[in-house]
DNA sequence: TATTGTTATACTCTATAACTATA
DNA sequence: TATAGTTATAGAGTATAACAATA
C-alpha cells in the first residue's frame, strides 16, 4: 500500500498510550476514542453539515421551508423562467424528486409552472406574488441562521470555508470526476 | 431587520447587472445564478459532503462498506466492549437505527454482541477476527479516498478544514446548542 | 422511575427504471 | 433517437413512540 494509515491518524486526540486490543470491559469507561475517524474530513463535514441543516430547519420552521425548498425558491426567484431540468442541473436535485417538491410548492401557492413558449415539453418556473413574499421572509430568517454560523465558526473561518468549498466545486465541475 | 441580506450575498459570482425580476423567457439562456445561495455555508457544505460521501462509497464498494458502517467498525475496533448506546452517543446514530445496522454486520460475521458482565440490559460490542481483517482493508481504501481529498482540496486546505470543523464540534458540545 | 435494546411508523433524500409527449 | 416531465420503487438516513427486561 502506498498510502499509510498513519498519514491520516489523529493528531490532536489520539491517545499516546496503546489501548489493549482485546476486549477489556473496563475500556468503555475511558473517554471513547474515535480512532482514525479523527483523520477523515468526510466524518467532520458530515457531522457539521447535519448540525447546520438542523439549525437552518429550526430557524425556518415558522414558515415551513426546508433547505432544499429554500434553494429551489432562491434559484427560481433569481432566474424566472427556468425549466425543471435546469433547476435539477444547477442544484443537483433529481428531476424525479423535483416533481413532488414543485407539486407541493404549487399547492401552497408559492410557485407556478407556466407553459414554455419555446419547448412544449417543459415548464417555465415562476414565483407567485406570494412566493416572492415568502422568499423574502425566508432570506431574512436564513440570514439569522448564517449569522449564527459566523458566530460559531468565527467570521473569518466561515468565509474561508465558503471559498474553499466553492473552489472545490469549481474544480469538480472542470474535472467531471463524478456526478 | 438587524441582519441584512446583503451581508450574505455573493461576492464572486453575483452578476453586476440587475436581471429583470419579471419572467423573461430568455433569462434562462444566461448562465444560471444561484443568488444568495452563494453566501450560504450550508449550501456548499452540503454539496461538498455529498460528493465526498459518494467518493467514499465508490472507493469502499469492493468490500461493501458504507460510511456509517465504517464509522461503527472503527469505533468498536478502537474501543472493544462499548454498548450500543455508547456508539449511538459517540457517533450521533439513533439507537433504533444501530440495531438494524448491527444485525447486518453480525450476519456478515463482522461484529459480535456479547453479554455485558456489568449490565444485563446491554451488549458488549466486539469485532470478530474477520471484522478486524475487513476493517484493516477498509482503512486502506479509506486512506486512498482521503488522499484524493487532499489532492482536490489541497493538503493544507484539507487539514485546515478538519481543524476548523473539529473545533466547531467541540464548541457545540460545550454549548449544548443542539443535539 | 430511568435506561437498554428493540420494533414499528413516517418522512426526507438518493438512485433507478420506465412511460408519455414532445423534440 | 433523445429529452422533459412524470410515476413508481427501493434503500439510506432521520425522528418518534412504545414496549419488555433490567437498573
Amino acid at each position: 500500500m502506498s498510502v499509510s494509515d498513519r498519514k491520516f491518524s489523529a493528531k490532536a486526540s489520539a491517545p499516546s498510550t496503546v489501548r489493549p486490543r482485546l476486549a477489556s470491559p473496563k475500556a468503555r469507561d475511558a473517554r471513547p476514542d474515535r480512532g482514525v475517524l479523527n483523520g477523515h474530513l468526510g466524518y467532520f463535514m458530515r457531522r457539521a453539515q447535519v448540525w447546520v441543516f438542523q439549525d437552518f430547519i429550526r430557524t425556518l420552521a415558522p414558515i415551513d421551508i426546508r433547505p432544499a425548498q429554500y434553494s429551489v425558491l432562491v434559484v427560481i426567484g433569481a432566474n424566472p423562467g427556468l425549466s425543471q431540468s435546469d433547476i435539477s442541473d444547477i442544484l443537483g436535485i433529481e428531476r424525479a424528486r423535483l416533481v413532488r417538491m414543485l407539486d407541493r410548492l404549487d399547492r401552497r401557492g408559492l410557485t407556478l409552472r407556466l407553459p414554455s413558449d419555446r419547448d412544449r415539453r417543459s415548464h417555465a418556473l415562476h414565483l407567485t406574488r406570494e412566493g416572492q413574499k415568502l422568499l423574502k421572509q425566508a432570506k431574512m430568517l436564513a440570514a439569522q441562521h448564517e449569522a449564527r454560523l459566523a458566530e460559531l465558526f468565527g467570521p473569518a473561518n466561515r468565509q474561508m470555508m465558503i471559498e474553499v468549498l466553492r473552489e472545490f466545486e469549481t474544480r469538480l465541475a472542470a474535472g467531471q470526476s463524478s456526478r
